[in-house]
DNA sequence: CCAAAAGTGTTGAAGTTACACCCATGC
DNA sequence: GCATGGGTGTAACTTCAACACTTTTGG
Protein backbone atom coordinates (compact mmCIF):
# COMPACT_ATOMS: atom_id res chain seq x y z
CA UNK A 1 0.00 0.00 0.00
CA UNK A 2 2.66 2.73 0.53
CA UNK A 3 3.92 4.05 -1.91
CA UNK A 4 7.14 6.18 -1.82
CA UNK A 5 7.91 9.40 -2.50
CA UNK A 6 6.11 11.17 -5.32
CA UNK A 7 3.12 9.57 -4.30
CA UNK A 8 3.58 9.55 -0.42
CA UNK A 9 0.11 9.33 1.23
CA UNK A 10 -0.79 10.74 3.84
CA UNK A 11 -2.88 8.82 6.19
CA UNK A 12 -4.69 11.50 8.42
CA UNK A 13 -6.27 13.19 5.36
CA UNK A 14 -8.84 11.98 2.94
CA UNK A 15 -10.80 13.40 0.51
CA UNK A 16 -14.89 12.74 0.05
CA UNK A 17 -17.03 13.86 -2.73
CA UNK A 18 -21.01 14.66 -3.02
CA UNK A 19 -21.02 14.00 -6.90
CA UNK A 20 -24.65 15.65 -8.18
CA UNK A 21 -26.35 14.43 -11.59
CA UNK A 22 -29.37 15.21 -13.01
CA UNK A 23 -31.14 12.47 -14.98
CA UNK A 24 -33.96 15.02 -16.00
CA UNK A 25 -36.48 14.31 -13.41
CA UNK A 26 -34.74 14.08 -10.01
CA UNK A 27 -31.14 14.80 -8.18
CA UNK A 28 -29.16 11.94 -8.12
CA UNK A 29 -25.57 11.15 -5.96
CA UNK A 30 -22.97 8.91 -6.71
CA UNK A 31 -22.31 6.94 -4.69
CA UNK A 32 -20.12 3.52 -4.17
CA UNK A 33 -20.56 0.36 -1.99
CA UNK A 34 -17.87 -0.06 0.45
CA UNK A 35 -15.69 -3.22 -1.09
CA UNK A 36 -17.35 -6.30 1.16
CA UNK A 37 -15.89 -7.30 4.13
CA UNK A 38 -16.90 -10.11 5.69
CA UNK A 39 -19.08 -9.84 9.05
CA UNK A 40 -19.94 -6.21 7.84
CA UNK A 41 -23.25 -5.83 6.04
CA UNK A 42 -23.08 -3.71 3.06
CA UNK A 43 -23.11 0.22 2.91
CA UNK A 44 -23.12 2.72 0.82
CA UNK A 45 -20.61 5.78 0.73
CA UNK A 46 -19.03 8.79 -0.47
CA UNK A 47 -16.25 7.87 -3.00
CA UNK A 48 -13.08 9.50 -1.59
CA UNK A 49 -9.33 8.59 -0.67
CA UNK A 50 -6.62 9.44 1.66
CA UNK A 51 -4.88 12.13 -0.44
CA UNK A 52 -0.83 12.39 -1.47
CA UNK A 53 1.43 14.56 0.51
CA UNK A 54 2.58 16.70 -2.85
CA UNK A 55 -1.27 17.15 -3.62
CA UNK A 56 -3.39 20.17 -3.05
CA UNK A 57 -6.80 19.35 -1.93
CA UNK A 58 -8.73 20.25 -4.88
CA UNK A 59 -6.43 18.27 -6.96
CA UNK A 60 -6.95 15.10 -4.65
CA UNK A 61 -11.04 15.60 -5.16
CA UNK A 62 -10.22 16.15 -8.93
CA UNK A 63 -8.20 12.66 -8.76
CA UNK A 64 -10.92 11.07 -7.28
CA UNK A 65 -13.50 12.53 -9.51
CA UNK A 66 -11.62 11.31 -12.48
CA UNK A 67 -10.99 7.86 -11.39
CA UNK A 68 -14.76 7.41 -10.63
CA UNK A 69 -16.38 9.19 -13.56
CA UNK A 70 -13.50 9.36 -16.01
CA UNK A 71 -14.10 13.15 -16.22
CA UNK A 72 -11.37 16.05 -16.04
CA UNK A 73 -12.46 19.97 -15.45
CA UNK A 74 -15.30 19.38 -13.63
CA UNK A 75 -17.44 21.66 -11.15
CA UNK A 76 -15.95 21.48 -8.02
CA UNK A 77 -16.32 23.32 -5.07
CA UNK A 78 -15.42 22.78 -0.96
CA UNK A 79 -17.96 21.31 1.22
CA UNK A 80 -15.61 21.37 4.34
CA UNK A 81 -13.45 19.81 6.43
CA UNK A 82 -15.11 17.27 8.60
CA UNK A 83 -12.16 15.87 11.32
CA UNK A 84 -14.67 14.92 14.48
CA UNK A 85 -12.45 12.49 16.64
CA UNK A 86 -15.22 10.23 16.41
CA UNK A 87 -16.74 10.19 13.22
CA UNK A 88 -15.65 6.28 13.02
CA UNK A 89 -18.33 5.43 15.57
CA UNK A 90 -20.32 2.98 14.35
CA UNK A 91 -19.37 -0.68 15.25
CA UNK A 92 -19.24 -1.79 11.43
CA UNK A 93 -17.73 1.26 10.19
CA UNK A 94 -14.76 0.78 12.60
CA UNK A 95 -14.97 -3.47 11.64
CA UNK A 96 -14.50 -1.93 7.80
CA UNK A 97 -11.57 -0.01 8.82
CA UNK A 98 -9.75 -2.85 11.04
CA UNK A 99 -10.06 -5.18 7.83
CA UNK A 100 -9.16 -2.24 4.71
CA UNK A 101 -6.42 0.19 6.69
CA UNK A 102 -3.51 -0.18 7.52
CA UNK A 103 -3.96 1.93 10.55
CA UNK A 104 -7.24 1.77 11.61
CA UNK A 105 -7.35 3.46 14.41
CA UNK A 106 -5.92 6.76 13.19
CA UNK A 107 -7.95 9.80 13.43
CA UNK A 108 -8.27 10.77 9.67
CA UNK A 109 -9.54 14.17 8.29
CA UNK A 110 -11.26 14.69 5.49
CA UNK A 111 -12.04 17.20 3.41
CA UNK A 112 -15.27 17.11 1.85
CA UNK A 113 -16.23 18.45 -2.07
CA UNK A 114 -19.33 18.87 -4.12
CA UNK A 115 -19.30 18.46 -7.64
CA UNK A 116 -21.88 18.88 -10.66
CA UNK A 117 -21.70 16.38 -13.65
CA UNK A 118 -23.64 15.89 -16.59
CA UNK A 119 -25.39 12.35 -15.97
CA UNK A 120 -24.42 11.57 -19.26
CA UNK A 121 -20.95 12.19 -19.78
CA UNK A 122 -20.79 9.97 -17.29
CA UNK A 123 -18.74 6.53 -18.37
CA UNK A 124 -18.49 3.77 -15.41
CA UNK A 125 -14.73 3.48 -15.39
CA UNK A 126 -12.62 0.17 -14.27
CA UNK A 127 -11.04 1.73 -11.14
CA UNK A 128 -11.44 -0.48 -8.41
CA UNK A 129 -13.80 1.42 -6.50
CA UNK A 130 -15.84 2.68 -9.00
CA UNK A 131 -17.07 -0.86 -10.61
CA UNK A 132 -19.89 -0.21 -8.04
CA UNK A 133 -20.92 2.91 -8.26
CA UNK A 134 -24.81 3.82 -8.94
CA UNK A 135 -26.67 7.07 -9.12
CA UNK A 136 -28.76 7.19 -6.12
CA UNK A 137 -31.57 9.38 -5.99
CA UNK A 138 -31.09 11.92 -3.15
CA UNK A 139 -34.54 11.58 -1.38
CA UNK A 140 -33.76 7.81 -1.39
CA UNK A 141 -30.27 8.58 1.21
CA UNK A 142 -30.96 7.53 4.37
CA UNK A 143 -27.79 6.07 5.76
CA UNK A 144 -24.11 5.94 4.60
CA UNK A 145 -21.11 4.40 5.73
CA UNK A 146 -19.01 7.04 8.55
CA UNK A 147 -20.30 10.31 8.49
CA UNK A 148 -20.91 10.78 5.12
CA UNK A 149 -24.42 11.18 5.56
CA UNK A 150 -24.14 14.37 7.58
CA UNK A 151 -21.20 15.62 4.84
CA UNK A 152 -23.85 14.87 2.12
CA UNK A 153 -26.46 16.65 4.18
CA UNK A 154 -23.95 19.61 4.37
CA UNK A 155 -23.32 19.69 0.23
CA UNK A 156 -26.47 19.57 -0.44
CA UNK A 157 -27.43 22.52 2.09
CA UNK A 158 -24.34 24.29 -0.11
CA UNK A 159 -26.11 23.39 -3.08
CA UNK A 160 -29.46 24.76 -2.25
CA UNK A 161 -27.92 27.84 -0.95
CA UNK A 162 -25.76 28.45 -4.16
CA UNK A 163 -28.71 28.15 -6.25
CA UNK A 164 -30.44 31.14 -5.07
CA UNK A 165 -27.00 33.11 -5.33
CA UNK A 166 -25.94 32.07 -8.56
CA UNK A 167 -26.68 30.56 -11.96
CA UNK A 168 -26.90 26.32 -11.47
CA UNK A 169 -27.43 23.81 -14.40
CA UNK A 170 -24.54 24.61 -16.79
CA UNK A 171 -22.93 21.52 -14.99
CA UNK A 172 -25.54 19.31 -14.75
CA UNK A 173 -27.38 20.11 -17.93
CA UNK A 174 -26.34 18.41 -21.80
CA UNK A 175 -25.42 21.36 -24.13
CA UNK A 176 -28.78 21.31 -25.35
CA UNK A 177 -32.36 21.41 -23.38
CA UNK A 178 -35.50 21.96 -23.13
CA UNK A 179 -36.86 24.69 -20.60
CA UNK A 180 -38.64 22.17 -18.60
CA UNK A 181 -36.00 20.04 -17.89
CA UNK A 182 -34.29 23.34 -16.54
CA UNK A 183 -37.44 24.05 -14.35
CA UNK A 184 -37.54 20.51 -12.97
CA UNK A 185 -33.80 20.44 -12.50
CA UNK A 186 -34.86 24.08 -9.97
CA UNK A 187 -37.50 22.16 -8.62
CA UNK A 188 -35.30 18.99 -7.83
CA UNK A 189 -32.55 20.86 -6.20
CA UNK A 190 -35.15 22.91 -3.95
CA UNK A 191 -37.15 20.64 -3.54
CA UNK A 192 -40.35 22.50 -3.91
CA UNK A 193 -42.57 23.02 -7.13
CA UNK A 194 -41.89 26.63 -8.78
CA UNK A 195 -45.02 27.91 -10.89
CA UNK A 196 -43.94 27.49 -14.85
CA UNK A 197 -44.55 30.84 -16.27
CA UNK A 198 -43.09 32.81 -13.54
CA UNK A 199 -39.78 30.58 -13.66
CA UNK A 200 -39.27 30.78 -17.39
CA UNK A 201 -40.14 34.64 -17.44
CA UNK A 202 -37.54 35.13 -14.29
CA UNK A 203 -34.77 33.14 -16.04
CA UNK A 204 -34.92 35.05 -19.58
CA UNK A 205 -34.80 38.52 -18.01
CA UNK A 206 -31.93 37.35 -16.28
CA UNK A 207 -30.61 36.22 -19.98
CA UNK A 208 -29.61 33.00 -18.71
CA UNK A 209 -30.64 31.00 -22.07
CA UNK A 210 -31.59 31.76 -25.11
CA UNK A 211 -33.55 29.52 -27.68
CA UNK A 212 -32.00 27.47 -30.52
CA UNK A 213 -33.45 27.33 -34.16
CA UNK A 214 -34.18 23.31 -32.85
CA UNK A 215 -37.59 21.72 -31.58
CA UNK A 216 -38.14 18.32 -29.82
CA UNK A 217 -38.59 15.78 -32.22
CA UNK A 218 -41.18 12.68 -31.93
CA UNK A 219 -42.63 13.38 -29.14
CA UNK A 220 -46.35 12.71 -28.57
CA UNK A 221 -47.27 15.96 -27.38
CA UNK A 222 -46.62 19.98 -28.46
CA UNK A 223 -42.76 19.38 -29.09
CA UNK A 224 -40.61 22.14 -27.03
CA UNK A 225 -37.62 24.35 -28.06
CA UNK A 226 -34.62 23.71 -27.26
CA UNK A 227 -32.54 26.08 -25.46
CA UNK A 228 -28.61 26.63 -24.87
CA UNK A 229 -26.93 28.66 -21.42
CA UNK A 230 -26.04 32.19 -22.96
CA UNK A 231 -22.36 31.17 -22.14
CA UNK A 232 -21.94 35.52 -21.62
CA UNK A 233 -24.17 36.32 -19.31
CA UNK A 234 -23.76 33.02 -17.28
CA UNK A 235 -20.62 33.66 -16.31
CA UNK A 236 -21.04 37.64 -15.44
CA UNK A 237 -23.89 36.59 -13.26
CA UNK A 238 -21.38 33.83 -11.37
CA UNK A 239 -18.83 36.34 -10.68
CA UNK A 240 -21.52 38.78 -9.57
CA UNK A 241 -24.06 36.63 -7.85
CA UNK A 242 -27.98 37.42 -7.78
CA UNK A 243 -27.58 39.89 -4.66
CA UNK A 244 -31.20 40.37 -4.24
CA UNK A 245 -31.94 41.05 -0.69
CA UNK A 246 -30.77 44.11 -1.30
CA UNK A 247 -28.71 45.20 1.88
CA UNK B 1 7.11 20.30 23.14
CA UNK B 2 5.66 16.64 22.49
CA UNK B 3 2.96 15.92 25.31
CA UNK B 4 1.56 12.85 25.49
CA UNK B 5 -1.71 11.07 25.65
CA UNK B 6 -4.70 13.16 26.27
CA UNK B 7 -3.08 16.20 25.05
CA UNK B 8 -1.25 14.72 22.11
CA UNK B 9 -0.28 17.03 19.64
CA UNK B 10 -1.26 16.21 15.75
CA UNK B 11 1.29 18.03 14.15
CA UNK B 12 -0.32 17.90 10.77
CA UNK B 13 -3.74 20.04 11.67
CA UNK B 14 -3.91 23.57 12.43
CA UNK B 15 -6.78 25.56 13.05
CA UNK B 16 -6.81 29.59 12.12
CA UNK B 17 -9.22 32.17 13.66
CA UNK B 18 -10.22 35.54 11.64
CA UNK B 19 -11.72 37.27 14.63
CA UNK B 20 -14.33 40.19 13.47
CA UNK B 21 -15.30 42.97 16.18
CA UNK B 22 -16.67 46.22 15.47
CA UNK B 23 -15.68 49.45 16.84
CA UNK B 24 -19.03 51.28 16.17
CA UNK B 25 -17.67 52.50 13.15
CA UNK B 26 -15.70 50.12 11.20
CA UNK B 27 -15.04 46.39 11.33
CA UNK B 28 -12.03 45.09 12.58
CA UNK B 29 -10.26 41.53 13.20
CA UNK B 30 -8.31 40.46 16.01
CA UNK B 31 -4.61 39.70 14.68
CA UNK B 32 -1.56 38.54 15.83
CA UNK B 33 2.36 39.55 16.05
CA UNK B 34 4.47 36.41 15.03
CA UNK B 35 6.59 35.76 18.03
CA UNK B 36 10.00 37.76 16.39
CA UNK B 37 12.52 35.44 15.12
CA UNK B 38 16.05 36.63 14.62
CA UNK B 39 16.03 37.99 11.23
CA UNK B 40 12.54 37.59 9.68
CA UNK B 41 10.91 41.12 9.96
CA UNK B 42 7.66 41.21 11.94
CA UNK B 43 4.38 40.03 10.18
CA UNK B 44 0.98 39.82 11.39
CA UNK B 45 -0.39 37.06 11.23
CA UNK B 46 -4.07 35.16 12.00
CA UNK B 47 -4.32 33.73 15.81
CA UNK B 48 -4.12 29.63 15.62
CA UNK B 49 -2.64 26.31 16.99
CA UNK B 50 -2.03 22.51 15.99
CA UNK B 51 -5.00 20.67 17.23
CA UNK B 52 -4.81 18.07 19.93
CA UNK B 53 -5.49 14.40 18.64
CA UNK B 54 -8.29 14.25 20.77
CA UNK B 55 -10.15 17.11 20.19
CA UNK B 56 -12.72 17.93 17.18
CA UNK B 57 -12.51 20.89 14.91
CA UNK B 58 -14.50 23.19 16.19
CA UNK B 59 -13.58 22.60 19.79
CA UNK B 60 -9.82 23.49 18.37
CA UNK B 61 -10.95 26.81 16.92
CA UNK B 62 -13.12 27.53 20.23
CA UNK B 63 -9.59 26.91 22.37
CA UNK B 64 -7.83 29.16 20.39
CA UNK B 65 -10.45 31.52 20.60
CA UNK B 66 -10.71 31.33 24.35
CA UNK B 67 -7.15 31.53 25.13
CA UNK B 68 -6.98 34.90 23.19
CA UNK B 69 -9.93 36.76 24.11
CA UNK B 70 -11.09 35.05 27.29
CA UNK B 71 -14.40 34.73 25.97
CA UNK B 72 -16.68 31.67 26.06
CA UNK B 73 -19.53 30.57 23.17
CA UNK B 74 -18.65 32.79 20.77
CA UNK B 75 -20.14 32.66 17.10
CA UNK B 76 -17.69 30.03 15.43
CA UNK B 77 -18.01 28.74 11.57
CA UNK B 78 -15.89 26.97 9.55
CA UNK B 79 -14.79 29.06 6.64
CA UNK B 80 -12.54 25.69 5.46
CA UNK B 81 -9.85 23.32 4.86
CA UNK B 82 -6.60 25.56 3.11
CA UNK B 83 -3.89 22.22 2.06
CA UNK B 84 -1.85 23.45 -0.57
CA UNK B 85 1.29 21.64 -0.29
CA UNK B 86 2.70 24.86 -0.68
CA UNK B 87 1.17 27.22 1.31
CA UNK B 88 4.11 28.11 3.31
CA UNK B 89 6.24 29.62 0.12
CA UNK B 90 7.07 32.84 1.45
CA UNK B 91 11.06 32.55 2.66
CA UNK B 92 10.64 34.31 5.57
CA UNK B 93 7.74 31.91 6.56
CA UNK B 94 10.48 29.09 5.90
CA UNK B 95 12.45 30.53 8.09
CA UNK B 96 10.15 31.22 10.83
CA UNK B 97 9.23 27.94 10.94
CA UNK B 98 12.46 26.54 11.05
CA UNK B 99 13.37 28.48 14.31
CA UNK B 100 9.87 27.36 16.01
CA UNK B 101 8.57 24.59 15.08
CA UNK B 102 9.86 21.19 15.35
CA UNK B 103 9.31 19.77 12.26
CA UNK B 104 9.25 22.76 9.87
CA UNK B 105 8.78 21.57 6.83
CA UNK B 106 5.87 19.14 7.36
CA UNK B 107 2.78 19.61 5.50
CA UNK B 108 0.38 21.47 7.59
CA UNK B 109 -2.91 21.52 6.60
CA UNK B 110 -5.65 24.09 8.36
CA UNK B 111 -9.16 24.99 9.00
CA UNK B 112 -9.90 27.74 9.23
CA UNK B 113 -12.92 29.47 11.35
CA UNK B 114 -14.43 32.70 11.35
CA UNK B 115 -15.69 34.33 14.33
CA UNK B 116 -17.85 37.74 15.71
CA UNK B 117 -17.60 38.69 18.56
CA UNK B 118 -18.59 42.18 20.85
CA UNK B 119 -15.28 44.01 21.26
CA UNK B 120 -16.30 45.02 24.32
CA UNK B 121 -16.60 41.99 26.07
CA UNK B 122 -12.73 41.19 24.93
CA UNK B 123 -10.09 41.39 27.25
CA UNK B 124 -6.13 40.85 26.43
CA UNK B 125 -5.21 37.73 28.16
CA UNK B 126 -2.14 36.70 29.62
CA UNK B 127 -1.48 33.43 27.23
CA UNK B 128 1.63 33.40 25.02
CA UNK B 129 1.07 35.04 21.28
CA UNK B 130 -1.97 37.04 23.05
CA UNK B 131 -0.05 39.65 24.56
CA UNK B 132 0.81 40.99 20.96
CA UNK B 133 -2.50 40.99 19.50
CA UNK B 134 -4.57 44.03 18.01
CA UNK B 135 -7.34 44.82 16.61
CA UNK B 136 -6.72 45.81 12.84
CA UNK B 137 -9.21 47.91 10.32
CA UNK B 138 -10.24 44.93 7.65
CA UNK B 139 -9.11 48.18 5.03
CA UNK B 140 -5.82 48.06 6.36
CA UNK B 141 -4.83 44.32 5.97
CA UNK B 142 -2.91 43.86 2.76
CA UNK B 143 -0.75 41.22 3.48
CA UNK B 144 -0.45 38.83 6.23
CA UNK B 145 2.04 35.89 7.53
CA UNK B 146 1.65 32.05 5.33
CA UNK B 147 -1.71 32.00 3.10
CA UNK B 148 -3.39 34.03 5.88
CA UNK B 149 -4.18 36.53 3.66
CA UNK B 150 -6.14 34.36 1.70
CA UNK B 151 -7.94 32.51 4.31
CA UNK B 152 -8.82 36.36 5.58
CA UNK B 153 -10.32 37.19 2.33
CA UNK B 154 -12.22 33.93 2.04
CA UNK B 155 -13.58 34.24 5.80
CA UNK B 156 -14.77 38.22 4.59
CA UNK B 157 -16.69 36.98 1.59
CA UNK B 158 -18.25 34.77 3.49
CA UNK B 159 -19.71 37.35 6.33
CA UNK B 160 -20.83 39.42 3.37
CA UNK B 161 -22.63 35.90 2.05
CA UNK B 162 -23.96 35.75 4.56
CA UNK B 163 -25.22 38.82 5.69
CA UNK B 164 -27.42 38.40 2.71
CA UNK B 165 -29.31 35.64 3.64
CA UNK B 166 -29.37 35.90 7.69
CA UNK B 167 -29.44 38.57 10.81
CA UNK B 168 -26.28 39.51 11.91
CA UNK B 169 -25.10 41.67 14.74
CA UNK B 170 -26.31 39.74 17.61
CA UNK B 171 -22.16 38.90 18.56
CA UNK B 172 -21.06 42.11 17.08
CA UNK B 173 -23.11 44.55 19.12
CA UNK B 174 -23.57 45.30 23.00
CA UNK B 175 -27.18 44.21 24.03
CA UNK B 176 -28.21 48.06 23.46
CA UNK B 177 -27.26 49.55 21.10
CA UNK B 178 -28.41 52.28 18.63
CA UNK B 179 -29.84 52.55 14.81
CA UNK B 180 -26.98 53.67 13.35
CA UNK B 181 -24.56 51.65 15.00
CA UNK B 182 -26.50 49.02 13.04
CA UNK B 183 -26.62 50.73 10.41
CA UNK B 184 -22.68 51.15 10.15
CA UNK B 185 -22.04 47.91 10.75
CA UNK B 186 -23.98 46.83 7.78
CA UNK B 187 -22.28 49.20 5.83
CA UNK B 188 -18.62 48.57 6.88
CA UNK B 189 -19.54 44.75 6.37
CA UNK B 190 -20.81 45.30 3.15
CA UNK B 191 -18.14 47.94 2.55
CA UNK B 192 -21.16 50.17 0.58
CA UNK B 193 -23.12 52.70 1.27
CA UNK B 194 -27.34 52.07 2.02
CA UNK B 195 -29.77 54.66 3.06
CA UNK B 196 -30.43 55.18 5.96
CA UNK B 197 -34.53 55.16 5.82
CA UNK B 198 -34.77 52.36 3.32
CA UNK B 199 -32.64 50.54 6.05
CA UNK B 200 -34.44 51.58 8.71
CA UNK B 201 -37.75 50.28 7.75
CA UNK B 202 -36.57 47.19 6.35
CA UNK B 203 -34.41 46.00 9.58
CA UNK B 204 -38.34 47.05 11.28
CA UNK B 205 -40.51 44.86 9.06
CA UNK B 206 -37.99 42.09 9.26
CA UNK B 207 -38.87 42.65 13.38
CA UNK B 208 -35.52 41.97 14.08
CA UNK B 209 -34.96 44.61 16.68
CA UNK B 210 -37.16 46.68 19.08
CA UNK B 211 -36.72 49.87 20.55
CA UNK B 212 -36.11 50.35 24.13
CA UNK B 213 -37.37 52.89 26.93
CA UNK B 214 -33.83 54.41 26.65
CA UNK B 215 -32.51 57.28 25.09
CA UNK B 216 -28.43 58.27 24.57
CA UNK B 217 -27.26 60.88 27.01
CA UNK B 218 -24.81 63.75 26.52
CA UNK B 219 -24.71 63.70 23.26
CA UNK B 220 -24.07 67.29 21.70
CA UNK B 221 -26.97 66.05 18.78
CA UNK B 222 -30.54 64.38 19.44
CA UNK B 223 -30.25 61.49 21.79
CA UNK B 224 -31.12 58.54 19.69
CA UNK B 225 -33.10 55.84 21.26
CA UNK B 226 -31.34 52.82 22.41
CA UNK B 227 -32.65 48.95 20.33
CA UNK B 228 -31.99 45.76 21.07
CA UNK B 229 -32.76 42.58 19.30
CA UNK B 230 -35.49 40.62 19.29
CA UNK B 231 -33.93 37.37 20.33
CA UNK B 232 -37.14 35.39 19.53
CA UNK B 233 -37.70 36.63 15.62
CA UNK B 234 -33.95 36.56 15.32
CA UNK B 235 -33.30 33.14 16.00
CA UNK B 236 -36.64 32.07 13.27
CA UNK B 237 -34.77 34.38 10.90
CA UNK B 238 -31.41 32.86 11.46
CA UNK B 239 -33.39 29.47 10.61
CA UNK B 240 -35.27 30.02 7.69
CA UNK B 241 -32.99 32.55 6.31
CA UNK B 242 -34.07 35.40 4.16
CA UNK B 243 -35.21 33.55 1.18
CA UNK B 244 -34.63 36.13 -1.02
CA UNK B 245 -34.60 36.15 -4.72
CA UNK B 246 -37.53 33.43 -5.11
CA UNK B 247 -36.22 30.49 -6.60
C1' DC C 1 -27.72 80.33 17.58
C1' DC C 2 -24.79 76.88 15.68
C1' DA C 3 -23.15 72.25 14.79
C1' DA C 4 -24.18 67.53 14.76
C1' DA C 5 -26.52 63.45 14.21
C1' DA C 6 -31.49 61.53 14.73
C1' DG C 7 -35.59 60.70 12.80
C1' DT C 8 -39.29 60.63 9.46
C1' DG C 9 -42.86 59.84 4.20
C1' DT C 10 -43.82 59.77 -0.43
C1' DT C 11 -43.65 58.49 -5.05
C1' DG C 12 -42.63 55.98 -9.27
C1' DA C 13 -40.60 51.80 -10.90
C1' DA C 14 -39.66 47.11 -10.58
C1' DG C 15 -40.55 42.75 -9.11
C1' DT C 16 -43.48 39.03 -7.29
C1' DT C 17 -47.44 35.98 -7.03
C1' DA C 18 -51.29 33.65 -8.47
C1' DC C 19 -53.92 31.89 -11.84
C1' DA C 20 -56.31 29.07 -16.69
C1' DC C 21 -56.52 28.24 -21.32
C1' DC C 22 -55.04 27.02 -26.10
C1' DC C 23 -51.41 24.53 -28.95
C1' DA C 24 -48.85 20.96 -31.46
C1' DT C 25 -47.86 16.34 -31.71
C1' DG C 26 -48.18 10.93 -31.87
C1' DC C 27 -51.04 7.37 -31.63
C1' DG D 1 -60.14 12.68 -31.31
C1' DC D 2 -57.73 12.16 -27.26
C1' DA D 3 -53.90 12.27 -24.16
C1' DT D 4 -49.76 14.64 -23.21
C1' DG D 5 -46.89 18.12 -21.94
C1' DG D 6 -45.60 22.98 -24.19
C1' DG D 7 -46.36 27.55 -24.16
C1' DT D 8 -48.42 32.09 -23.09
C1' DG D 9 -50.58 37.18 -20.36
C1' DT D 10 -52.63 39.87 -16.90
C1' DA D 11 -53.90 42.05 -12.70
C1' DA D 12 -53.30 42.88 -7.75
C1' DC D 13 -49.91 43.32 -4.67
C1' DT D 14 -45.44 43.99 -2.52
C1' DT D 15 -41.02 45.61 -2.48
C1' DC D 16 -37.36 48.75 -3.75
C1' DA D 17 -34.82 53.07 -4.73
C1' DA D 18 -34.32 57.68 -4.50
C1' DC D 19 -34.80 61.70 -2.29
C1' DA D 20 -34.73 66.48 1.83
C1' DC D 21 -36.30 68.53 5.67
C1' DT D 22 -37.32 68.96 10.74
C1' DT D 23 -35.95 67.68 15.51
C1' DT D 24 -33.28 67.55 19.72
C1' DT D 25 -29.47 68.16 22.15
C1' DG D 26 -24.72 70.38 24.01
C1' DG D 27 -21.86 73.98 23.88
Amino acid sequence: MQIKNKHQINHRISTDCVIFGFDFNQLRVLLIERQPVEGVPQMMALPGDLIFEEENLDMAAGRVLKELTGLNDIFLEQVGAFGDPNRVNKPNDKKWLQAVRQDPDARVITVAYYSLVNMNDYEPQPSSFAKSASWILVDDIKELAFDHFEIFQAALKKLKDKINMQPIGFNLLPEKFTFSQLHKLYESILGNELDKRNFRRKMLKLNMVESLDEKQEGVPHKPSQYFKFNEENYLKLLEKGFNNFGF
